[in-house]
DNA sequence: TGTTTTAGTAATCGAGTGATTACATAATGG
DNA sequence: CCATTATGTAATCACTCGATTACTAAAACA
């Protein structure tokens, strides 16, 4: 009866930019900046490509207002944690093969791209290593915060990298363990 | 006395592959398969674009002839080296700012690489995970070989994002001790 | 020497990217 | 109700990428 017809957007500018920035949120974290298109971001947004510009300048523009203000490891977060590396290990483990929105992988998957690594290097270094380092409170905290990003990161790219995601894997179990090993040694 | 005029290319197809295939290795290992352009690699090997594709049909087929080949843990390799951990540390803190040839360095910063993921994907499989699980020769030893490389990769990319890299870091000192206990963790 | 084959070059193609333009029209305010 | 502004659209620009083409000329061979 409704035959889809390209009807022309209802006009809110609030209500567009919202669907833009929750948008590219999806795809800056499936794909990292450098992979994600304009082109994608505006059709999973349902709006026209030139708005991306119009309300954030550029594509970094629009990565500088999604991931890097969410980039953030808060202090209320971690003091109520006991076990960080528990913690840690379930935040991996529990990941489902589609992720929403995660900053800390967009971010990751983001670190090669030569236009947004700077910003990157400064927001990982300060809302993120320096909290952690901070929480830590021990001599080398930053080295220990450090490692623990490394394994995160590593297991991001393996994991996507070989068979290892299904959670009906046996071996589930035994990667669990030893995860959980690896975080307390880079914390201890 | 002697201007640079464009000599043509000496006529010695060997050399001219040979070339072709040095300089790939270092742009593939440097900035990885999507992130290297054939113009860049032509360029450092002093030789016409069109030759790549005459020679190996593809910048795909180039990456399958070089880097792919090279990855591998032989078993000799492994057998020589008592002490595991330590030698995987020294490797990580050991590399210099300029890297020649690293294919497991190629292979990790390849990985997002749609292109070349399947082919990577095996080569990870049977020229790295599986040598090194043999010689674990353990119970869960396919997942200790894989936060060996967890460990590695996260490494490399953090080290690129944070400041981490100068040798007379202070705090190298720290992070080799802590590197070398996530490594046995992932071992032991 | 003359012919064929091989190696190398210059120019360009076609597809993809982020970004910009000129324009259409809905919403707003007098 | 009309003029102005805000919002959205379609077309296209400028650039980069890997790849291909048509051509030149050196080398190999008869």
């Amino acid at each position: 009866m409704c035959p889809e017809l390209d009807k022309p957007r209802k006009r809110d500018a609030d209500a567009t930019r919202n669907a833009i920035i929750e948008a590219a949120k999806l795809v800056f974290t499936d794909k990292g900046f450098d992979q994600a298109g304009t082109r994608e971001i505006a059709e999973k947004a349902g709006v026209n490509i030139a708005l991306i510009n119009r309300y954030f300048g550029s594509k970094e523009g629009l990565f500088k207002e999604t991931v890097i203000p969410a980039l953030s490891v808060s202090k209320e977060q971690l003091d109520s944690t006991d076990d960080l590396a528990e913690v840690l290990t379930a935040m991996l483990l529990g990941k489902p093969e589609e992720i929403g929105f995660d900053p800390i992988i967009a971010m990751l998957r983001s670190a090669s791209s030569e236009t947004v690594a700077p910003m990157l290097q400064d927001a990982l270094e300060q809302q993120i290593i320096q909290p952690l380092t901070d929480h830590l409170d021990a001599p080398d905290g930053r080295e220990r915060a450090s490692l623990l990003l490394m394994v995160f990161y590593g297991y991001d790219v393996l994991v996507r990298m070989m068979r290892l995601r299904s959670s009906d894997d046996p071996d589930r179990l035994a990667l669990e363990r030893r995860l959980k090993a690896v975080f307390r040694a880079a914390l201890a």
